[in-house]
DNA sequence: CTAGGTGCAAATAATTTGCAGAGGC
DNA sequence: GCCTCTGCAAATTATTTGCACCTAG
C-alpha cells in the first residue's frame, strides 16, 4: 500500500512540498479524478493550497508522465494515476459517462509498432471506444470492475492465460516426446512436460486461492485481451506437431512457443500488484528461459550430429 | 466532390435549415476545425447563425456519428467530419499539437473483439498516441500527411497491399499448380495463377498512375497499417506448400488465403475516395469471391473423388 | 540570494442556457 | 397550431494568469 514517492519522481522533477502532498493523495486514488475533486480532496489533508497549485501540478504530473488526462465527454477532464498500467484503454459509456477498463497487450505492440513507423517517440496513448454499456443498454445491473476490483482481475485474467499457456505447453512436450525417435532428444522433452506440469499445478492452485477472495471473481469481465496468451501459447505449435514434423522441427517450434512464454510472463510479472502472483510469474519468466536455453542447445547438439553423421 | 447529404443524414436526424448549412460547411473542411473556427467558417457563408447554434449542431453532429471530437491538448476540441473515413487514428505532437493520422484494420478489428467481450456497442473510437514528432525531434522537416494528401496516401497504401497480395497470390498458385498432380486441380490452379497476373498488372498500372498526380507520394509516410496484407496475403500460404502439401491441403490453403484476399478488397474498396481505385477494387472483390468460389468446388470435388476411391 | 513554487483573486476562454421569436410540418 | 430550432446575450464552468510572497538550496 505505501507508495515510494522517490522512486517514482520522474527526470527533471522539480524540488518541492506541497507537490509531494498533491501527488500523494492523487496517487492514493483509484479511480479517475476531476481537478476540482482533487483539489477538494487535497482540502481535507491540507486545507492551504490553491487550486492553481494543484492545476500547476496536475499539468507537471502529465507532462512527467505520471498522470494521464482522459476525457470522458463530460465537459472536464479527468486525471488518473499511470503508474500501475503504463497503458490501458477505455471503453466509455455515452449515456452514464462511467468507464470501464481494459487492457490489450496485442493494441500495445501494434501501437508501437505505428509509431516506430512515423518515427515517433511516444509518451502516451489513449485508446477510447465511446459506445453503449450493457447496462445502459438493457438496464440489466452487470458485474463490474472498478478500482479496488481492477487488480484481481488483471490477476485473475492472467493466471487464465498463464494456465492454458501450461496447459497447451504440457501437451505440447508430452506429444512431443512421444514422438521424437531420438532418446536424448525424448528426454528433453519428458523433462520439460513434467515441469509444465508442476507449474500448472502451482498456477491453478493461486487461481483457487484468487477465487476465494471474490465469490464474483469467475463472472467479472476480462480486463486483459492478448490473443496470442489466451489460448495457449504452445497451441499452435502443437497442431502443427499433430501434421508431423521431424525431431529438429519439433525442437524449433519448442524454441519460439518457450521464447514466447519466457516474455508473457515477464510482461505481465512486472504488472503484477499482488506479489504472491508477481513473484510466480517472475519466477517461471526465468524457468521458462531456463527451457529454452535447454531446447537451443538440444537443438545445436542435434544438429552438429547430424552434419556429422552426413559427413562421414 | 459534391456530397450526398441526403445519404448522410443519419437515422433518428431532425430536419432543419440552418443545420444543413453548418453541416454542409462542416463537411467540407479537410482537417479538424475547433468549434469558434467554424463558427467563422459558416459566417463566411450565412452571417447570421449563431455560435450557439453552432454548438448544438456540433453536439448533434457527435451524437449522430457525423463528426468525432478529439482533443490534441489545446484546451479546446476539434471536430472532424466521420464519413470518409469511420474510424481513424491520431499521433499527436505534445509540442507542436499538429496530429497526423493513421489507419489500422488491426487495431479496428481487435477494438471490435474488445468491445464484443465486454457487451459493449461502440459507435466511434478514439485512438491517441501522444509523444514527439520527428519534425520537433530532429528540426528536420519530414514528408507530411494532411487532408489534402491523405486520400492518395490511402490509396497508394491500399495499393501497394494490393499490389503484395496479388504477388504472393501469383506465386502460390504458380507453385500449387506444380505441385499438383491432379490434372483438373492444376488447370484451376494455372488458371487462377493467370488471372492474378492479370490482376498484378492493372494494380501496377494504376499504382504508376497515381505516383504521378503527386512527385513526393512515395516518400510519404505510411498511412494504412495491416499486417496481414502488408506483405501479402499468400505469402504464409506459398510458405506452407514449400514445405510440402497434398492437392487437398493446397486447396484448403488455398481457400483461406482467397477468403482473406476477398475480405481486403472489399473492405478497403468501399474506403476508396477516387472511384477509379474504389472500382478496381470492388471489381477485384467480385472475382477474388468467384475464385474462393471455384475452389471450394474444386475441394469438395476431389474429397468426393477420393471418398469414392476409397469405399471401392 | 535567487530561481522557482504558491496563494489568492481576477481574468480568460470555451461552452451552455434562458427566453422571446421564427420556421417547418 | 404546435413543437422544435434559432439568435442573442447573459451565465456557467473549467482552467490560466498576475502579482506579491514564500521557500529550498
Amino acid at each position: 500500500m505505501a507508495l515510494d514517492l522517490s522512486s517514482i519522481r520522474p527526470p527533471g522533477g522539480k524540488r518541492s512540498t506541497k507537490r509531494d502532498r498533491i501527488l500523494n493523495v492523487f496517487l492514493r486514488q483509484e479511480g479517475h479524478v476531476s481537478a476540482d475533486e482533487l483539489v477538494a480532496l487535497v482540502h481535507r489533508d491540507a486545507p492551504g493550497v490553491g487550486r492553481a497549485t494543484v492545476y500547476r501540478t496536475l499539468q507537471w504530473m502529465v507532462g512527467a508522465g505520471l498522470a494521464r488526462k482522459v476525457d470522458f465527454g463530460e465537459g472536464r477532464f479527468r486525471f488518473e494515476p499511470s503508474y500501475r498500467h503504463p497503458r490501458h484503454f477505455h471503453l466509455v459509456c455515452n449515456v452514464c459517462h462511467r468507464s470501464s477498463e481494459f487492457l490489450s497487450s496485442d493494441v500495445e505492440s501494434l501501437m508501437e509498432e505505428i509509431a516506430a513507423a512515423r518515427q515517433f517517440t511516444p509518451t502516451q496513448s489513449v485508446v477510447q471506444i465511446f459506445g453503449t454499456c450493457e447496462e445502459c443498454r438493457t438496464g440489466r445491473k452487470t458485474p463490474s470492475l472498478d478500482g479496488s476490483t481492477t487488480a484481481l482481475v488483471f490477476a485473475r485474467d492472467a493466471l487464465r492465460m498463464a494456465i492454458a499457456t501450461e496447459r497447451s505447453g504440457l501437451d505440447f512436450y508430452t506429444r512431443a516426446a512421444k514422438l521424437t525417435s531420438d532418446a536424448r532428444g525424448r528426454a528433453v522433452f519428458q523433462k520439460l512436460a513434467a515441469e509444465e506440469k508442476e507449474h500448472l499445478s502451482t498456477l491453478q492452485k493461486r487461481y483457487t486461492q484468487l477465487a476465494a477472495q471474490d465469490p464474483n471473481l469467475e463472472s467479472r469481465p476480462t480486463f486483459l485481451f492478448f490473443k496470442g496468451a489466451a489460448s495457449g501459447l504452445f497451441a499452435a505449435g502443437a497442431e502443427q506437431l499433430r501434421k508431423g514434423v521431424d525431431d529438429q522441427q519439433a525442437l524449433l517450434i519448442g524454441i519460439r512457443c518457450e521464447r514466447g512464454s519466457h516474455q508473457f510472463f515477464k510482461r505481465y510479472g512486472e504488472r503484477f500488484e499482488d506479489s504472491e502472483g508477481k513473484q510466480i510469474f517472475l519466477e517461471f519468466a526465468d524457468e521458462e528461459r531456463t527451457h529454452l536455453d535447454l531446447l537451443i542447445r538440444e537443438y545445436r547438439e542435434l544438429r552438429e550430429r547430424q552434419s556429422r553423421g552426413r559427413s562421414r
